[in-house]
DNA sequence: TTAAGTGCAAAAGCTTTGCGGGTAG
DNA sequence: CTACCCGCAAAGCTTTTGCACTTAA
């Protein structure tokens, strides 16, 4: 994501913390720049650590808790995948997730066809569907290639 | 499900152990027992309470590792939902998740239409998909009358 | 027989909570 | 000014690990 783009998407924290009488803070700014600049699919960990240089002191409970803000504000979204540790994700518009089910990483993909998915109707389970994901699940390249020299040695 | 499909689902840990020279133990039989009969995308922690009576004694230690061996064997999958808990899914045929933002619930849904998904060439990722899985995401009914309910004191 | 699996206890994450003090609006 | 937010420390949960013992094949 360029600077531009986290410019504006900064702009839009304020605009919704103002609709929403939340505080657009240093620490929720700062966090979601360094959620913006990791880009994928960071855990709050990993965020901590990028945040950690730009606003020195910051705790790892305000992480959580800002992330976890944003995530209510719609700014970011909680990711989902196979595994324990939450994962954020800092692209809102829509896409789909390849996940590799060897070394749990996500990938992001973008699909015309994939977006142009028919929702079914859910009306009968008193559901009401706001979003939909679609996970391709396998093997990424990474985990492909060190399964093949495993079977070569 | 029935317990004539259940005990075709205790045949195939049979047969899939002999294949992978894995051991059908009687833990990893009560523990897959236990996750059919309570259905629905329990977690390690529900399907160690529904193991406990059928098997005085077992440890969770080895609950987590039998409901890791059965995913590893694809006796049943891991599930993918935003929340922090590893939630496992005992029905293996393709279907869908309807996912509750609020709650974290998970409930299944067959639809022809999401199951003839064209999958997308993801050849240039050097990704192998194998499976996979929409995710309508939203707010589910008991969510939603909470809510009704609250708006309306 | 013997390697895979189990139980126990303890450690290792990840995440939340309570509370006093700080600060954006 | 004051309600919301932050930092700290501590607790709470889920999950993993090391090791000696058991058991399915």
């Amino acid at each position: 994501m360029d600077k531009a783009a986290r410019q504006r998407r900064l702009e839009q924290l304020g605009r919704v913390c103002r609709e929403r009488g939340m505080r657009c803070t240093i620490q929720r700014r700062a966090i979601l720049e360094a959620a913006l600049e990791l880009g994928n699919h960071p855990s709050a960990e990993r965020v901590y650590e990028a945040v950690t240089p730009r606003l020195p002191g910051v705790s790892k409970t305000t992480v959580y808790r800002a992330l976890e803000s944003l995530a209510l504000l719609g700014v970011i979204t909680k990711a989902c995948h196979p595994g324990a540790v939450a994962r954020y994700d800092c692209r809102t518009e829509l896409h789909h997730h390849l996940i590799c089910l060897h070394c749990d990483s996500i990938f992001d993909i973008s699909d015309e066809q994939l977006d142009a998915l028919v929702v079914p109707d859910t009306s009968g389970y008193g559901f009401e569907v706001t979003d939909f994901k679609v996970q391709l699940r396998g093997i990424c390249r990474r985990c492909r290639e060190h399964e093949r020299r495993e079977e070569s040695t």
